[in-house]
DNA sequence: TTGTAAGCGTTATCAA
DNA sequence: TTGATAACGCTTACAA
């Protein structure tokens, strides 16, 4: 331990500790002596004697549903990448979308005196953000964006982007539309999409049929039934089809290929997210394209600024880019004046 | 803090400690009262305090390459589930594929005192292992398992997998072979993929010509690029590629129907990791499946079960399972008798 | 620039 | 079953 280092080094613990923290507080000569005794004992700092003394863990953490999702997986390294540069340690906790799960690991994570936190999303139990007030732990809600959210946040507004997605297709002339999204329950963002969804259809005059509405895990398995079930419902068929993310999206895209649909002369596709895949596949995928790594490392900026006493804005706005690609087209039956407002 | 407690619950500090640690040595009755303490006090035990009074962290990391790749992310997913089932915080670090960054993440992990640590593969400098040993760290090597490993290891045999892809493909009468792989260098995985595949082609009199080696990132572009210089090479084309992961193998899919390549009628192609997208396209992907989530699970496992003093085995063999499909049949010019040698 | 010594918030030993 | 008290390994006033 520590104090060994300065027996050896024929100094005070005192300056041993300098020599890790204030280093130019300490003469090279004495520095360079520690140094050698540290090497000689195979020492280095123990974090909890650490922790204790300086009352500064150096550790942060981010709650994120599941590592499963690619978007997630990224903005936990971009985070890391960024925290580990300052020299402090991620931990990650996953909540698998249960609320009471998130809330628990939070509770882990401020026992372990993390010195800021991330969590995706702001649905969560109000005693969640109640204890990290509490505790005064700078956290930033991620993923999602809204100017008026009460808590600091980094990421994009869902609602906007899946208005302009809405609004591609209505320019593109479509009347009657389809929507294949992942659960929504406590998922916020979800949510916001739908609320995009038929506020922009409300706006003129059109809404979705219940029948065409389909909530479901994010697979391509889902997509697949869910238009199936879209295509077999008593009632006119859409020419467009919303989907949540991409794997949704594919999954429709493959199901049409096996049901001889048309895309996009019989029906338009989007997702959302640009998977690699999406631009590769036939027909290629319209969908909104958010880089999540940059949020996680927004994210971790975000909060050493604030531990270093800066006072950051409120969040930041990543922007969702709309990739207009071949699987959105025309409406089959649009007007060729509807078609050419938007575009 | 715990005195506090200790002084609202008329309680010495021990009996409060007692009552997080050992809570059936303390009668019914003090319990509640100190549990109706630390309610009111909104207390919970400081991890910091706890590590350096109780010498255990309650700490265990995992070095993974990067979290990009989905086999890592839920590898680090079934861990972190197994080990917060057991209170134990589960820390990551990503190398970036760089031994030199796993080195250093390790010592970081080992600062904050680590109770345990996975690594994946055995491709790290010996400072690494040295340093695990040193201070007494249980640790595992994952995602790869050799029998006459130094390491305890949790994974599947990278070598005897491509033994057994290799083998299918000659088995259909292929004799011309090209090979597409991520990054061999510091990857041991790769690595022994490799040897597998000019082993068991040179137990055939078979080897692949330089002009249909690729190596490369393991995306879709890099699978299309590789395909078409393979189809340009100034010698006589392959009627088989194999490929380092599902990726590649889907880029090499989709710059085949770009060429008017048949599959499998000109060319067989195989995968690995077994995407959900991978039976979804069009020629479906052969290709194997290893349960990533469950290496994760049981190193943790593993871990623990070092921990609580047994004495576990070795490590675990987990299964690649070959997953044949659409994109390998029988070589073009095979003789009938030769692809139904293996079938 | 360096040293002394008092904590930091728990747990663990021993005694009661 | 409970309590007093000395660690645990480091940081940080304060003093020299």
């Amino acid at each position: 331990m520590l104090s060994d280092v300065a027996k050896l080094a024929g100094v005070s613990t005192a300056t041993v500790s300098r020599v890790y923290n204030e280093p130019d507080k300490v003469s090279a000569n004495v520095r360079e002596r520690v140094e050698h005794a540290a090497v000689t004992l195979n020492w280095f700092p123990n974090a909890a004697g650490r922790a204790l003394a300086s009352t500064r863990s150096h550790i942060a953490g981010i709650i994120i549903p599941t590592l499963d999702d690619q978007v997630f997986a990224s903005q936990v390294s971009g985070m890391q990448a960024a925290f580990a540069a300052r020299g402090i340690t991620l931990v990650l906790g996953c909540s698998n979308y249960d609320p009471a799960q998130a809330l628990v690991q939070v509770r882990a994570m401020l026992a372990r005196g993390a010195e800021a936190m991330a969590v995706v999303g702001e649905a969560h139990p109000p005693e969640l953000f109640d204890a990290l007030r509490l505790y005064r732990v700078p956290y930033a809600v991620t993923y999602a964006y809204r100017e008026d959210s009460p808590h600091d946040c980094i990421g994009f507004d869902n609602f906007a982007a899946y208005v302009q997605m809405t609004e591609h297709l209505i320019g593109l002339g479509h009347r009657s539309f389809a929507v294949c999204l992942q659960p929504t329950r406590d998922n916020d963002r979800v949510q916001a999409r739908v609320a995009a969804i038929r506020a922009t259809l409300e706006r003129h005059g059109l809404a979705v049929r219940p029948e065409h509405v389909c909530e479901g895990e994010s697979t391509i398995g889902f997509g697949r039934r869910s238009l199936r079930s879209i295509w077999q419902a008593p009632c006119e068929r859409p020419s467009a089809i919303i989907c949540g993310n991409d794997h949704i999206a594919l999954g429709v895209l493959r199901e049409a290929e096996e049901l001889g649909i048309e895309i996009p002369g019989e029906l338009s596709v989007t997702g959302f997210d640009d998977l690699e895949i999406s631009k590769e596949i036939r027909p290629t995928l319209t969908t909104m394209r958010v880089d999540t790594y940059e949020i996680g490392r927004l994210t971790a900026q975000h909060l050493l600024d604030i531990l270093d006493g800066k006072r950051p804005q409120h969040g930041h706005e990543v922007r969702a880019l709309l990739e207009i690609r071949e699987s959105t087209g025309p409406a089959p039956n649009a007007h060729a004046g509807d078609a050419r407002l938007q575009r």
